[in-house]
DNA sequence: TTAAAACCATACCGATCGGTATGGTATTGG
DNA sequence: CCAATACCATACCGATCGGTATGGTTTTAA
């Protein structure tokens, strides 16, 4: 009985070799398995959701067992919560990239569009569809804390379009009689709707000919 | 041992009786069963999604067992197609009735801004939000039957609103440069989100807020 | 009214669910 | 390099999963 932990791809190394070579950053080991869990499993979940993704599911795709993911998880739901995190993070990291290379409240605003409408299916991006819109309608019924992340995901959310809008009425750019909430409340619905219908028909073209009506919302903001 | 089949609720008449009593039409007892298995398990799918709803929430929430309902329904799946199905036909029947008040196509279009400000809590409609939203979104990825029919009931309603647009322009109540196709995805994209949003944060005041602007999308086609 | 058909509950099935106790294996701080 | 610690896999747990075979009960059609 040799080499017990093996590699999960290769099965010739063992596990811990496997890590370290993965590992580029002095983070602590458990926090480095902790993040690979999280990672591998998130796609599991915003595709599958929280109650269609098993344990073992969960072992398939980290190459771990239930022992091992409940030594650096309490259990499936802090599991769901950290991923919930996570896919916030890289949604944000895609924003805010694409709006850094801009100055202008109004081309900063459009930077919505180009990533909603262009980057949703590609790599950095979960796949699934967009995780605040999936954990949103799977949770409002069924998982509180889940809710209360993705609402105030929305929210925040929220916040950032009204203070861009307020950026852009600053700037001249936007008229001030703007009613900043409701464009961004509207924004979002639109955004996120738009991504449901496209998905649940297939129709990419949906999806283009909706932010379409979005980048117009945001010309008229003139 | 008697009285086996009892009515759920007061478990002191036969099942039997009560089901006759319940009836009100000449359907055959298989159709009334199986109308009542829907009827009963439609919040419940609508709430906890497909994969959440267990065989023993149904039976709790028919007062039947798995044996019954697996009699009229071949399986879980039969079920919440039957489900969605049903789920589909009262919300028609909701805004054809409030459509039904209105002769002109821009009363028409802004019946889905009544129904879905007002209606979607109340009674006739089904618990957990739109049915349509909520099976696009869990379906997507993990169920083909249920997303064909999220996309087709999505479709269908799209095609509702080209016309009645189309209808609103030889009215001349509308121009005749509007882009019906992106003014009906766009405006069932905003429906759905500000249903979303409105629900993961708990504030029915987004939904408001929102189809305020939904309104004045319709008006502006003027 | 009665026999045939349809319906429903009981009991049961193997599989899988989420979760855990245990002990061996690797990592890490000194 | 070595002990102490942290980590991971194995094996196992009771509960519940979706589903079914059986036989008794009620409808139904004649």
């Amino acid at each position: 009985m040799k080499l017990k932990f093996t590699c999960p791809g290769c099965k010739s190394i063992p596990i811990g070799i496997f890590l370290r070579n993965q590992k580029q950053n002095n983070m602590p080991k458990a926090e480095q398995t902790k993040a690979l869990i999280v990672e591998k499993t998130a796609p599991l979940f915003n595709m599958k959701g929280f109650a269609g993704t098993t344990l073992s599911d969960m072992e398939k795709a980290t190459g771990l067992t239930k022992g091992s993911i409940y030594n650096n998880f309490t259990d499936k739901n802090a599991v769901a919560l950290a991923v919930f995190d996570h896919h916030l993070k890289m949604v944000n990291a895609v924003i805010d990239a694409e709006m850094g290379k801009y100055a202008s409240a109004k081309d900063q605003l459009l930077s919505y569009v180009k990533v909603y409408t262009n980057d949703i299916l590609r790599k950095p991006f979960p796949l699934g569809g967009c995780p605040i819109l999936n954990t949103a309608i799977e949770s409002d019924d069924t998982h509180p804390e889940l809710k209360k992340r993705a609402g105030a995901a929305l929210m925040a959310w929220r916040n950032k379009i009204v203070s861009l809008i307020q950026k852009g009425i600053k700037e001249k750019a936007f008229r001030p009689s703007v009613d900043a909430e409701t464009t961004a409340l509207t924004m979002i619905a639109t955004i996120e709707g738009a991504i449901m219908i496209s998905r649940a028909t297939g129709k990419l073209n949906h999806l283009k000919t909706i932010m379409k009506s979005v980048e117009k919302m945001i010309h008229d903001l003139e």
